[in-house]
DNA sequence: TAGTGGTCTAGACCACGGA
DNA sequence: CCGTGGTCTAGACCACTAA
């Protein structure tokens, strides 16, 4: 085997390439790790190298005794986020409007599990673009006293980045919901529309490894200036 | 070392917790592959196989020749989609109410990059609970001269099977937009709802290995019955 | 020059599946 | 029983980084 990529790597592209053309359909085993070896050359431990990429990739799957098969192509469920590109308009720039400490009502009680009652931040900020408002975002993030409130962290970070800041706790989890709803008469002239107009909301909560939460934001779009893109993969990356 | 786990393993979990206590800061270099074998009486292949794991889950990196560093936890943007819980209501059905061929408008030769005037297949999906109708949903794909039109196929799967089955070609991406717009008269008509009425828009084009388009799915939903969930992670599974 | 991660070898033993 | 994947060892050479 030449040695222009890792032996590995040219053994992961081969059984690729036999598995996208056709020449190896979903269900069907492939050889052994120890018939490749041979096959190749190269030693079986290569030969696993290249296979758990594929593996990895979602292209096979092993069954412990038998031997490894070619997976059937799904799309899955997961889906790249791309944040930056929905923006409809130009240089997108935020505006801290409101910064107060406020009791938890029973929202904040639900989304964030505190005490009714408890203290908790709360921050207005205004999207904007060239072409005027495009969405507001409200975010909550329970008080811990002593923690001082660094308004420059929290205006310029991305949500989970200020959330992380702040809490100085890792944030390694989130739900995420994106609906569709009517704004009411307030948001509609911060937004410059009529009561009614059709927003995309976009709501997360953000929990640290203990499934805790951390913060809670739902932001507001212009249904005509913003949408919520991303993109789905049968296989993941490398090979 | 027990045997309770792989040694592998538990070499990635003891680590993982060390990271994950604060015992090693983001950007911090841990000890080498070498001295890991020495100080746990193991083979350096086995250390490695163990912080594959975490180099995978997205807790370190490497950079070769030097070390292994302690990655700063940042929440991807990798969505893991939930389909099924968003219904609002119960025991969702689908119905097909209309099929036919259509020659490509401007829409069709856009999305799906076919000739103008091509002949293209039209369905039309109405999507049902108990409470009434939830959604409507317009899918489209090229016409294959010859292949035959299998309703019950294109009907009960889901749309990236439903292309998958009819095109005989694997999907391999699907860019995915959400976008909230308000229900015209027609629209609002079939979802039992007044024109104007806000819908949660769920547009999905497929595509093969080649990034060709095989099929175009919008999907126009009530807005008080469905909503669009996900959840991140900032560390992938396993370990 | 010494140490690092990246690649690769040629073995070994195990639990499991199937004939 | 033999073949499979899963785990593990004890080496080796390489390209690269840093002192």
């Amino acid at each position: 085997m030449a040695r222009i990529r890792a032996v590995y790597y040219q053994v992961a592209e081969e059984l690729k390439e036999k598995i996208m053309t056709g020449g190896l359909a979903p269900g069907e085993m492939i050889l052994s790790e120890s018939q490749l070896a041979e096959l190749y050359g190269i030693s079986r431990t290569t030969v696993r190298q290249g296979i758990g990429l594929l593996v990895d990739a979602g292209y096979l799957y092993s069954v412990p005794g038998k031997g490894y098969f070619v997976a059937a192509p799904a799309l899955n469920k997961i889906i790249e986020n791309v944040t930056e590109a929905p923006f409809i308009g130009q240089n997108p720039s935020v505006l801290m409007s409101k910064v107060d400490v406020m009791a938890a009502d029973e929202l904040l009680v639900e989304k964030l599990r505190v005490r009714p009652g408890e203290s908790t931040l709360r921050m207005q900020l205004i999207i904007n673009s060239s072409d005027g408002p495009v969405g507001i975002d409200n975010r909550h993030i329970p008080y811990r006293r002593g923690q001082p409130l660094l308004e420059k962290e929290l205006q310029y970070a991305d949500f989970p980045d200020a959330v992380a800041r702040h809490s100085k706790l890792v944030v390694a989890k989130s739900d995420l919901t994106v609906a569709a709803i009517p704004l009411n008469k307030h948001e509609a002239e911060l937004l410059a529309v009529e009561a009614g107009f059709p927003a995309l909301c976009v709501e997360q909560v953000l929990y640290d490894v203990g499934d805790k939460p951390l913060g809670w934001s739902i932001t507001k779009y212009r249904s005509d200036r913003y949408v919520f893109a991303g993109i789905t993969h049968a296989y993941s990356g490398k090979v």
